[in-house]
DNA sequence: ATGTCTTTGTGAACGCGTGCACAAAGATGG
DNA sequence: CCATCTTTGTGCACGCGTTCACAAAGACAT
């Protein structure tokens, strides 16, 4: 996962613990679908399937919401969809503000998931001048000397940060000043905040190095001696991975598009 | 972090701890750093603090690799920028594969920080007739017919998914059968993969979504009863900010762009 | 050579997260 | 109204990851 707290140890925050609020917007995203088929309950069997989690897991999380399922039938999706909305604060609507508009930038803010999840682009914002006015996604690039203005007049409280890593760190302290509590962080590199402030990282780089080393790992599992790696290995995996795909018939859940409009 | 492991339960990859292996990059990009400063050795004190970790989980994370310090002085900066680009595989090129160059598959083929990694874009597949033989990012974008041909005459062991998440699991089948074992998703779908596939996915919606939690609860806890909520909480933040801004200096460690090219 | 001072490497304790397995709850049918 | 069957909610145990705290190792000065 391409993802990494940063600071603030544990998450008590009402006893509900980190891991589990992670987990919620995957619930959700599955309910979301299921509620879009008109279907009225679940068991958490198949919520879990759909999640791609344990059953018991999913319902270990569940009961620290309440006891929002009905023995022997299942969850009621709607009012599931409705509690974990609520819980993960998405009943209200988010401004948001990106910083850099680069070629990540312009993607985030061409976002359609954005919208459709309680939060809106309040303003797109870049040090370049030539890019000042310029409309992205239908919004015009405002310059980075209305950064402070921007947060405080929209009450902006969630940052996306999408600038070289050399200006993240000062974007950041900018933004916290003039308000700013949760930063969502794609540069590459180690945002400090004061306490109170959260951050959220997303490291492209990171995740390819992660994955790496696991293919090398892989690799050198059976071919022995060094020789050509990854290719021993590889015909196992095609072999496993055939039939799996032939049993893949399941189509997505709904049609959402990844962090971006696709072309 | 925007990231999130999918299956394979533990990683006993050769005793490192998958948390410890989520950390190495981040290490590797502080002392890179400091290599290009020529700085020959650091404590693990202050590597630690610069990579934004505890140090004694720093020196725990190095004892799994070997012990590669000198007590009394510290690490050698080159020597241990050898190690982990050994131990993560970063040694050898990795070629990679981008579908779906969408808005945001554009953006990770402009990403300068592939090469400078050991990762190659071997290709850009879209299903969109219309894109084949567009050049991207100086990058010929080919068909989806072609997959299997590229997958297998490159060797490509590593696939990025930028598709919409209807046509993620279809993509994910058609790669793994051709001999992807490691699948960077970034398409808002749980994906399903036989063992021995390793994929991690980044969400942006999850992650705003979390954020969107935590800062829900920060307005909540100040504010008792239901009211206008994130502006009590506003002001203290603002003032524990202005301060740490002001004594923020240090200037970001490389010139690394996030993920993608900014304008 | 010896003593001091710095910094590593790690044993041990703790806490969080996961998964098992089962009792309790409630629906459903007779 | 009772029996049966399904599915939730959770007590418990286990394992991973984090952190503390300190002994051992080595540099450096005298």
């Amino acid at each position: 996962m391409a993802t990494g707290r940063t600071h603030r140890p544990a998450t008590r925050s009402r006893g509900i613990p980190e891991a589990t609020v992670a987990r919620l917007p995957l619930y959700l995203r599955a309910l979301t679908a299921l509620s879009e088929r008109s279907v009225p309950t679940v068991s958490s069997e198949e919520l879990a399937a759909a999640a791609g989690v344990n059953s018991a897991k999913l319902r270990k999380d569940f009961s620290y919401l309440g006891s929002y399922g009905t023995r022997g039938v299942g969850y009621d999706v709607e009012y599931l969809v409705y509690q974990i909305s609520r819980e993960l604060g998405l009943t209200q609507d988010w401004p948001v503000v990106i910083v850099g508009i680069g070629n990540l930038g312009a993607a985030l803010a061409n976002y359609g998931g954005f919208a459709s999840r309680g939060f809106r682009v309040a303003a797109l914002i870049d040090a370049d001048p030539a890019m000042a006015g310029k409309p992205v996604a239908g919004i015009a690039v405002q310059h980075t000397d209305e950064l402070e203005h921007i947060i405080e007049s929209n009450g902006v409280s969630i940052g996306v940060i999408a600038t070289p890593a050399g200006a993240a760190q000062q974007v950041c302290d900018r933004l916290v000043a003039a308000g700013v509590t949760s930063i969502l962080n794609f540069a590459p590199t180690v945002l400090t905040v004061p306490d109170g402030v959260d951050v959220r990282k997303v490291d492209l780089s990171i995740e390819l190095q992660i994955l790496a080393f696991h293919e090398q790992r892989k690799a050198g599992e059976e071919t022995p001696e060094g020789g050509a790696p990854a290719t021993s290995g590889r015909a196992a995996a095609v072999a496993a991975a055939a039939e799996a795909a032939a049993a893949a018939d399941r189509k997505g859940p709904d049609g959402d598009v990844p962090a971006v409009m696709p072309a």
